[in-house]
DNA sequence: GCGAACTTAGCACGATCGTTCGCACTAAAT
DNA sequence: ATTTAGTGCGAACGATCGTGCTAAGTTCGC
């Protein structure tokens, strides 16, 4: 018995580079179409002719559509995680990172990188009623991304940049619940000043107002 | 000539009293079925086998599925109406307005009036990247219920129940996004602590809170 | 450079989609 | 009581859905 059998055994299958590139290209045109259509609107046939290729070429990189919806949701999060975690994470611990975090989110909605806004502001209601991995996933997101938010504000508190009373849950709350507000209602009215309220609805809450 | 003509041109169709109940029953199905499927995946087939009746006798009150998904929003903003700005309403103006169409809104998901959550809250995100009547009866509704908060902050105001250095669209665009957060952390975790928790921020941010 | 594994396309399937048509039934107005 | 028009069903349409099968074409380890 060679060593490729135990190979075979923690990876089934062995994808080629080209197929990789294609794999990836179908990812990237599936999360912003999700945008738009959603996880469950999303076609096969839709995809395949978004990026030019057959239904059954496309078919085989995932098996089923569950598996693509999955595939989905983990390439939003690596586009999530690029534009609005790690410019966060840049800044400085605590307040600034506070402030960084919604500043990037509004910059992920100006920059229009997805045709239909936060990818997962749309998925987390629609795969709330739905059980199954997918939501499960989306669920995971969501909730990693708030305990972020908790955790700076956690931070700005032990460095006194918040008052000692605010409370680290309730706050994250206020702001996911700000984000998701500003993308709602960026989507639905299509209206950039959606986002200079939305800045100054968190600088004033965060107490950077000059005045006040 | 009578005036049955006139009576014509107003209303190319003069509904019968079982086809008015009908549709009703048709409708309420159909509000509670899109907060599960949203309203573009809200299907004939399903809604006729979900009340009981054939797939074309549905569709013979609506005429095509847009019109049907037209009358589904209006439906559900009747009932939105009913549940929580009525009782909003009822309240003192002012504070007590504020805070009473917030706890109304909680009791709305709490009740589960919708399987799927707030109606206006999916519909909004899904509808947001489809342009044409529905999308706009959606922001329409949606416009209203945040002028409706903006009021009830103003009043607020004049009363002196707010500091004066309170904005009244920036206060309704937070507490419109609490009540976002709160749904979509409602549907995708389906945990009532949710609900105390977006009761102590309301609270805490309308200055209603005894300690502090 | 041979052969095995991956990639992609073509075709077809059963199911469901929105929509239409024709026909029975029935409530309401004359 | 007769007529009129709204109501509802059954069947069917073309299109599209997700999903398989088969068979070429292509990369890559040996």
């Amino acid at each position: 018995m060679t060593e490729s059998a135990a190979s075979q055994r923690t990876r089934a299958r062995q994808p080629r580079a080209d197929g990789e590139r294609t794999r990836a290209a179908i990812l990237r045109a599936a999360a912003s179409l999700a945008t738009v259509d959603g996880l469950e609107g999303l076609s096969i046939g839709n995809l395949a002719a978004a990026i030019g290729m057959s239904k059954s070429g496309l078919y085989a990189h995932f098996g089923s559509k569950q598996e693509l919806q999955l595939a989905t949701v983990q390439e939003a999060g690596r586009i999530f995680a690029g534009e609005v975690v790690q410019p966060a994470l840049a800044a400085p611990a605590g307040l600034a990172q506070l402030a960084a975090v919604c500043e990037a989110f509004f910059e992920h909605l100006q920059r229009r990188t997805f045709p239909g806004g936060c990818f997962f502001a749309g998925a987390a209601l629609e795969m709330g009623t739905r059980p199954g991995p997918v939501k499960e996933a989306v669920a995971a997101f969501q909730s990693g991304f708030v305990d972020l938010i908790k955790g700076f504000v956690a931070t700005a508190i032990e460095q006194g940049e918040l008052p000692a009373g605010e409370d680290p849950q309730q706050l994250a709350f206020e702001l996911n619940g700000i984000i998701l507000a500003t993308d709602t209602n960026f989507v639905l009215h299509d209206d950039p000043a959606v986002l200079d309220l939305a800045r100054q609805v968190v600088r004033r809450r965060l107490g950077l107002d000059p005045q006040r």
